[in-house]
DNA sequence: ATTATCTTGCACACGACTGTGCAAGATCGT
DNA sequence: ACGATCTTGCACAGTCGTGTGCAAGATAAT
């Protein structure tokens, strides 16, 4: 009846405990995703568990949904990395690539940040993120590379919506990988204010690079 | 007790019966803007009436959302109209900043398109004003005006989502109308494939020939 | 001024959800 | 095999929302 604490128990936790634990959040995930006031029954149902027992692992349910929360921005920002280049168009096709990559992570996010009583939350873990696409863009307009006519904030924010909406389509007509890296930075670079041909022209240089895998 | 019907009641209704009716609308308007799980208790109150009172205009819940709905999606589709030109992006940049005309009403209408209940509801309503600005997009790549590198549905869904985003972040800012009818024109122009400065041509061009106003 | 038309306030039934207690059963660790 | 650790199932209290009935009060129309 103990909860399970996520950093250190006093004693370890037994094997299925921690288990059903990340399958707990596993199915938050995926059930918040198609709906942010999802149950506790129907995420407990999803993880292969009683409803009861999601109160043996998580406080309340704001708890549960908060280490969603946390897990996922971590796992996003971990999958970015640090972008190493003088070329911020090239940066921004990089973090586009890398954010495909954890697609599954980055759609929670995006769709609990919308709305719903965690937009606060989510937008304070996110944070971190957005503040490196935005020192990403400040950048590239302080250097002539990207767009004036438009103020950076709002930039960033064209960025992102660019690839969170390509992301969706992406995941919904479930073209391959690589594809769907592709279209991701090219919608990311066209909210930054690059032509589509130019756009291109970046990506290209990007993939050649081996930027993406660094 | 009954209902006051939207169509032809059977006798006239009284003069501040109708203008709660509208009360109701706008004031669900404002507060499923905020939460598409607003109570009725909520939207009641804003509109200064009792919960009660709702259920002498609308039979259900669902039926005054309905009507916000269809009645949004109306105002946005007359808003835009007809646009008369041959260059597609002069056409994307007109309906961008004829959207601008109908901020409060595209903002509600986008926020209920993604969650809830009434996606599927919002998006049949919305689907006319959608196949316009696809057919405008299809037209435009036939005719090599835009981007070939990304799929026409695609291309449409980001064009929609960048001028959501500047509607977005243009009511939160603040901004003069001018000001911002040329951002939403110029982040819809982006998603199209535009380079900025080349979509900042348009949209002096698109200003120019009056053809926002017409 | 009188009638028909709203609106209000309170009552209630109903459903969905959260959070808790407790006993019995299943599973793991050793 | 044994004890500690989860999990289950059920019962229950509490909250919040919808939808309805009804009587009394407020407002508009003529």
């Amino acid at each position: 009846m103990d909860i399970v604490t996520t950093t250190s128990p006093d004693r370890p936790a037994r094997r299925d405990a921690t288990r059903n634990r990340a399958a707990l959040i596993d199915a938050a995930m995926v059930e918040l995703r198609d709906d942010p006031d999802a149950s506790l029954d129907a995420i407990a149902a999803r993880a292969g568990l009683s409803r009861r027992a999601v109160y043996g692992h998580f406080a309340t349910r704001e708890d549960l949904v908060l280490t969603v929360v946390e897990a996922g921005a971590a796992r996003i920002a971990q999958g970015i990395g640090t972008v190493d280049t003088d070329d911020s168009r090239v940066a921004i096709a990089t973090i586009g690539a890398r954010l495909w990559a954890s697609v599954s992570h980055v759609r929670v996010m995006a769709d609990l940040a919308v709305r719903g009583p965690y937009r606060s939350t989510v937008a304070a873990a996110l944070a971190p993120i957005r503040r490196t696409l935005r020192d990403v863009i400040e950048d590239g307009v302080s250097r002539g590379q990207l767009r004036r006519d438009i103020p950076p904030a709002v930039v960033a924010r064209l960025v992102e919506d660019a690839a969170l909406t390509v992301l969706g389509e992406a995941t919904r007509s479930g073209i391959d990988d690589d594809h769907a890296a592709r279209l991701v930075m090219l919608a990311g670079l066209s909210g930054a204010g690059l032509g589509w041909q130019e756009a291109g022209l970046v990506v290209d240089e990007t993939l050649r690079n081996g930027l993406v895998n660094a």
